[in-house]
DNA sequence: GTAGGGTTAG
C-alpha cells in the first residue's frame, strides 16, 4: 500500500505561491558531479595525447574513448575523432568502423552510414553480429523496418545466425511501427528468449491494448523462470494505466516493491501522467513528492506530464508557475513543454501569451515541430485569424516541420465552419495528393461539415460507405449524422442511426442523448423526449 | 527494452 499511504497526507500545502516541492528538489539534485562538458572535453585531449604518442598505442585504447563519446551522445566528435586517426595513418578496426556506422545512423545520414558500411566489406572485414545488429538498428531507428527485415532475411540466407540482440532489436523496430504480429513471429522463431525479449512483446501487446494477451506472456515469462525486473514492471504499470486500469497498475507497484525493485524516473512518471490524465492533481503531484523523497530526479516527462494535467483540468495558472519552476530545477523546458503551455494557454483564451511563448522557442534557438505549429495554427483558426495560418504554414515547410494529419484536420475544420465546403474537398484532395492519409478526425470534420453545409445526403452516402468498408467509425461520427438528420427533420432517419449504432459496437454517450433528447422536444414529442433523458441516467451517463 | 504535447460531435 505504498502510494496510498503516501497520499493520505499532502506534501503540498495549497496556498503557497511557488510550487512547495522546489526547496526539496534543489537540496536533494544540486550536488554538483562533473558536468557532461568537463567529460566530454577530457575524452577530447586524451584521444589527442594517444594520437600523439611515439609509438602508436593499441587501436582498442582509441576505441574505449570512441565509445565513452557515444555513450554521451557525442556523435559529431565521435566522427571528426575518427576522421583524424585515419587522417595518421591508424586505420579503423571492425569495432571502429560499426561504431562509425553508428554515428552516423544517429545524425541521420544514412548515405554515410551505408558508406562505412561499404568500406568496411572492402577492407576486407567480416561484418560481425554487432555491425549487423548496428546497421538493424540504425535501419529500425529511421522508420525502415520492412528493409531491416529484408536484411535479416539476407543474413540468415546467407547462414549468418544473428543473437538475441540482434532479435531484440527488429522486434522492437516492428512493435514500434504497429507491427507487433510480425514481431511475436520473430520471437515464436528463435530460441533463448531474453528477459528484453518478453519485455518487448508485452509492450508492444499493452500498446495494441491486448491487454489479456500481454498479460498472460508476463506469466508465460514468469513460469519459464525469468525474473520481471523494473522495465518490465513499467510495462505493465504502464499498460494497465492505458486501459485506465491504476488499481491493477498500483498493484504491480506494491509487488515490485515486494520483490525488492525500487521504482525508477520511468515508473513515476508513468504514474504521474496517468494519475493527470484522469485528472487526479493532488494525487500526481504526491507522486512527484514520493519520487523525490526517494532521490529519483524529475526530468522533463514529470514537469511536462504535470504541466498538462493542470492544463486539462483549466488551471494553466498552476502550470506556468511549473514551467517557470522547472528552469530552476536545471531541467530546461523543451519544445514540448513549450507546446502544452501554449496549448493551455490557448485553450484558455490567452492567445497573445500563446503567441509570445512560441517566439520564445525560436529566441532559446530551439525549433517548433509539427505539433507546436499545428497547436498554434488550431488556436489562429479557432480565433478566425486566418491570415496569421497561412504565414505559418509556410514557415512550417521553410522550417522543414511537415503537416501531417492534424494539421490538415485543424484547417479542414475551420474551413467546414466557415461554410468553405468546396475549398474544404480541395485541400483534402491536397493532402491525398501529398501522401497525407485521413483518419476518423477527418472524417467526422468532414461529415459535420457536408451536414451543415447542406449536403446532408452526400454525407449520408460517405457514411455508409465507410461502414461498408468497415471504417472504425466512433460514437462522434454517430453523433454527427444524428445531429445532421435531427436538424433537417429527419427524425426517423436519426432513430434508426441510432438503434444501429449500437449493434455496430459502438456504445451512445452523453452527447448522443442530449441531440436525441433535444430534437425530440423541438417536435412536442415530450414523453419519448424524457424517455430518453430517463435512458441516459439509467445508463449512468450524467 | 520502459514515460510526455496538437484534431471531431451537443
Amino acid at each position: 500500500m505504498w502510494l496510498s499511504k503516501s497520499l493520505r497526507f499532502s506534501l503540498f500545502p495549497t496556498h503557497t505561491k511557488l510550487p512547495p516541492f522546489l526547496p526539496i528538489l534543489t537540496s536533494h539534485f544540486c550536488a554538483s558531479s562533473r558536468s557532461q562538458t568537463c567529460l566530454h572535453d577530457e575524452a577530447i585531449s586524451r584521444f589527442n595525447s594517444l594520437l600523439h604518442m611515439r609509438h602508436v598505442p593499441p587501436i582498442f585504447e582509441f576505441g574505449k574513448i570512441l565509445g565513452l563519446l557515444v555513450k554521451m551522445k557525442r556523435y559529431t566528435t565521435a566522427v571528426s575523432l575518427i576522421k583524424q586517426m585515419e587522417f595518421k595513418g591508424i586505420l579503423c578496426n571492425l569495432a571502429n568502423l560499426s561504431l562509425l556506422m553508428n554515428c552516423f545512423f544517429h545524425l541521420d545520414q544514412l548515405a554515410f552510414a551505408f558508406s562505412v558500411f561499404a568500406k568496411t566489406l572492402k577492407r576486407g572485414y567480416h561484418p560481425d553480429v554487432i555491425t549487423l545488429t548496428t546497421l538493424i538498428r540504425g535501419l529500425c531507428d529511421k522508420g525502415e523496418v520492412e528493409k531491416a527485415l529484408i536484411l535479416h532475411d539476407k543474413i540468415v540466407t546467407l547462414g549468418f545466425r544473428l543473437d538475441e540482440f540482434a532479435y531484440a532489436t527488429l522486434m522492437n523496430g516492428l512493435c514500434k511501427i504497429g507491427e507487433t504480429k510480425a514481431a511475436i513471429k520473430l520471437f515464436r522463431m528463435i530460441e533463448g528468449r531474453s528477459r528484453v525479449t518478453y519485455n518487448i512483446i508485452i509492450d508492444g501487446l499493452f500498446k495494441d491494448k491486448y491487454t489479456k494477451e500481454a498479460y498472460d506472456l508476463y506469466s508465460e515469462m514468469v513460469v519459464n523462470g525469468i525474473s520481471p525486473d523494473v522495465v518490465t514492471y513499467n510495462t505493465l504499470v504502464y499498460g494497465f494505466c492505458l486501459v485506465n486500469q491504476l488499481e491493477e497498475a498500483f498493484g504491480f507497484i506494491n509487488e515490485m516493491l515486494s520483490n525488492s525493485i525500487m521504482p525508477n524516473v520511468y515508473t513515476y512518471n508513468i504514474l504521474i501522467d496517468a494519475l493527470c490524465k484522469q485528472g487526479k492533481l493532488r494525487e500526481a503531484k504526491n507522486v512527484l513528492g514520493v519520487m523525490v523523497k526517494a532521490y529519483v530526479k524529475p526530468n522533463h516527462f514529470s514537469f511536462n506530464a504535470l504541466m498538462n494535467g493542470y492544463c486539462l483540468v483549466n488551471q494553466v495558472k498552476n502550470a506556468k508557475q511549473l514551467f517557470n519552476a522547472m528552469t530552476q530545477m536545471r531541467v530546461s523546458p523543451n519544445v514540448r513543454s513549450y507546446t502544452i503551455m501554449i496549448n493551455g494557454l490557448i485553450k484558455n483564451d490567452r492567445m497573445d501569451e500563446a503567441i509570445n511563448l512560441f517566439q520564445e522557442i525560436q529566441q532559446k534557438n530551439m525549433v517548433p515541430d509539427t505539433v507546436t505549429y499545428t497547436t498554434l495554427i488550431d488556436g489562429f483558426c479557432k480565433y478566425g485569424r486566418i491570415t496569421y495560418v497561412w504565414d505559418l504554414i509556410d514557415d512550417m515547410h521553410n522550417r522543414n516541420q511537415q503537416p501531417n494529419t492534424i494539421t490538415y484536420n485543424c484547417l479542414l475544420d475551420a474551413l467546414c465552419k466557415s461554410y468553405n465546403l468546396d475549398k474544404a474537398f480541395e485541400l483534402y484532395n491536397t493532402m491525398m495528393e501529398n501522401g497525407i492519409q485521413p483518419n476518423k478526425y477527418t472524417w467526422n470534420i468532414l461529415l459535420d461539415g457536408m451536414c451543415k453545409g447542406g449536403k446532408l445526403e452526400k454525407a449520408q452516402e460517405i457514411f455508409k460507405d465507410l461502414l461498408i468498408k468497415g471504417y472504425p467509425l466512433d460514437v462522434c461520427s454517430y453523433n454527427t449524422m444524428i445531429n445532421g438528420l435531427c436538424k433537417k427533420g429527419f427524425l426517423d432517419e436519426a432513430l434508426t442511426l441510432w438503434s444501429k449504432m449500437e449493434d455496430n459496437g459502438c456504445l451512445p454517450n452523453v452527447i448522443t442523448f442530449k441531440i436525441m433528447s433535444r430534437a425530440l422536444f423541438e417536435k412536442d414529442e415530450i414523453d419519448k423526449a424524457e424517455a430518453f433523458l430517463c435512458e441516459m441516467v439509467s445508463r449512468g451517463l450524467l
